[in-house]
DNA sequence: GTTAGCACTCGACGCAATAGAGTGCTAACA
DNA sequence: TGTTAGCACTCTATTGCGTCGAGTGCTAAC
């Protein structure tokens, strides 16, 4: 704990003043911070302090009669150095509930992974954050475990791929009603032979010489189905995103006012826009923490986003966001992430909870900067 | 145009009154609807009609010297009986975002129908509501087109069914690996045979002894797969729900205050909830609207809903439900869920509006009254 | 039966006075 | 030299009050 400008005294100051503003979301003064932070000082040493603490940057006032509110340089010194993370989730999930989440996970299985998804969701109950989830690698490296085109009737058939995450992708095929059964089985089998255990971006268009050769059907009666398993591998590039618990930002006093809220909400609907959000943070592998401005997304300048990216055997599952206002409880936060991460690593077994003991006890040299 | 109670002054006038209050969303006093609508009459006597149709309990006034509001009774008869539909929408779609709609409704497909969901999209974008669509008929009546078990890797397989609405259900299987890909596929092969046209509500455990016999497979061994096959059955029973637009109630006036617009967001997210809300009205084949308290979720009392249920060719489709505050504009999502019914049961040819011609011009024997 | 006129009611708005929280500064103190 | 007590000052939030205006109900005249 030592850094070029703070001595050990104004860092104490600092993270009792983020830690109570964390908590009370309102400006602290320096009466709050010697009463109730037992540092041996008056509240005028403390005031001389903040006033310091405020020249270099670290905090700021709303207004002259006002206690003082950290300020992002004060959040990232903050998550970098300060905050402490023992025992910040507070509770733990209940059996119900992780039993809940383990059969999800075991049972489900549909279009995102839903482990995931599932995880995503126990995050923002975790913190009442909002959590944002997006799928896998989507960047072609995903392998196909399994292909195959299943006929519905007579000139309809329906494409299906499961990939390694077990996200199952599909797509509806129109074809020439000549097309019997047989053959489109035949040329199911064919191509899951082909692509099985390959990566998305390795499959190619050439891919339908080979198959109209081995199976004898027309190159131009064969397209119809190549269409659709092709979608299928569009689909499975395409990052998908779950948000869960955007009601939650109504809860944020930061956010009482309907506009604000509003144009938040927004942009929680907005695919794209959190597709980038979340992706950007991603490359790291560790967690990664933005705070405020430091996401580049117009009118996500009040919030900050805490991402972690998670693996299973070397396949990525995905990455889970949460967002919240600047002022969020940040080891909270962190804490819920690592403990998902437990629980999603460590096979897919979820025993109880041992409690918050599996976090790192103090500083947090875990925690990837950014910018 | 009659009615037991009121005359035709009456009657205009409180058509006057509601179709202000819904353009304006205040409170209408006797001046503005005798300068605005042009009835012949001086305020003084449109005072006294208003008066007297308070105490016929059509209209209430929120304090003394305040103009006049309807009263869920006054917006029952004028849904009834006194509003027009003409000209309602009052824009047409552009063409591309007709061609958006088209281009989705053909080509994708998921969990729940896409065409409902896609028109429930459209919906929330003509109306400016929330929509909330329910898939198909979900009481076991669907049809199973197709049925297929995938092998994946050793040990582990998918089932897949494809609905008569085209939609696709899927879930993980984890066998004994001592079933090879070529029994499983024999397996699959038998119960499409079984199951392919039959009701879901008519499959039933029973098939195991038949699927053993004729596949030569242990019927332990066959188990897994078969709770496979039942858990895409089940998931095919479960009605599916889908929220559009749901941040646009922030946008009403009645719910700038967060905390009630927090309080119906959540409820948005009850599934249960809104199926039990959208079911309830969808009884009946035409349009079903429930104002203010008629629908029985707390919470909910300042909310109308209207429904409308859609069929293609004898297939439930599923139901799409518009909710907005009691002060909807009726008139709008009406002729938005009648143009979507054009839309959808004409064929999946989404041709150019040709207007709003295509609605009921004046009163609406269409509309079924509830309660 | 309709209308003009008028007194009355009640919420919305703006303004000034007040209370309270917190600061910065100065002077005294260890 | 660093710490602390005291105090004047600043600024916000709250409250109370007077005014304005919209709309009503009632009465009397047409």
């Amino acid at each position: 704990m030592a850094n070029e400008e703070l001595d050990y005294r104004k860092m104490s100051i600092l993270k009792a003043v983020i830690d109570d503003y964390i908590e009370t979301q309102e400006p602290v003064g320096s009466r709050t911070i010697a009463k109730k932070y037992d540092m041996g000082l008056s509240s005028a040493t403390i005031r001389n302090e903040m006033a310091d603490l405020e020249e270099l940057g670290y905090l700021s006032q709303p207004h002259t009669s006002a206690g003082r509110i950290p300020s992002e340089k004060g959040y990232r010194l903050y998550v970098d150095k300060l905050m402490k993370l023992e025992d910040k989730l507070g509770f733990e999930p209940t059996a119900e509930e992780l039993e809940d989440v383990k059969v999800r996970m075991q049972h489900e299985i549909g279009e995102m992974s839903d482990q995931i998804r599932v995880a995503s969701e126990l995050v923002s109950r975790l913190t009442e954050y909002t959590s944002i989830a997006i799928s896998g690698a989507a960047d072609g490296t995903q392998r196909i475990k399994a292909l195959q085109v299943v006929p519905v009737e007579p000139g309809k058939a329906l494409a299906v791929i499961v990939l390694d995450d077990d996200s199952v992708k599909n797509a509806i095929i129109q074809h020439d009603k000549a097309i019997s059964p047989e053959t489109l089985m035949k040329v199911s089998t064919h191509c899951n032979l082909l692509f099985a255990g390959h990566r998305v971006e390795e499959i190619s268009m050439n891919m339908i010489n080979s198959v109209s050769e081995a199976t004898g059907v027309a190159r131009t009666a064969l397209m119809p189905v190549i269409d659709g398993i092709f979608e299928c591998i569009k689909k499975a590039a395409d990052t998908e995103v779950h948000t869960e618990g955007a009601v939650k930002f109504l809860s944020h006093p930061e956010f009482s006012d309907v506009g604000k809220a509003k144009g938040i909400l927004e942009l929680l609907n907005r695919e794209d826009l959190m597709i980038d959000l979340i992706k950007e943070c991603s490359t790291s592998d560790g967690l990664v923490i933005r705070i405020g401005s430091e996401n580049k997304i117009e009118g996500l300048n009040e919030c900050s986003v805490v991402t972690a990216t998670y693996s299973v055997n070397g396949v990525k599952l995905g990455t889970i966001g949460v967002l919240g206002p600047t002022r969020m409880d940040y080891p909270r936060v962190v804490a819920a992430l690592e403990y998902v991460r437990k629980r999603l690593t460590g096979g897919s077994n979820l025993e109880a909870p041992e409690g918050m003991a599996m976090l790192p006890g103090g500083g947090s040299a875990e925690i990837t900067e950014v910018k």
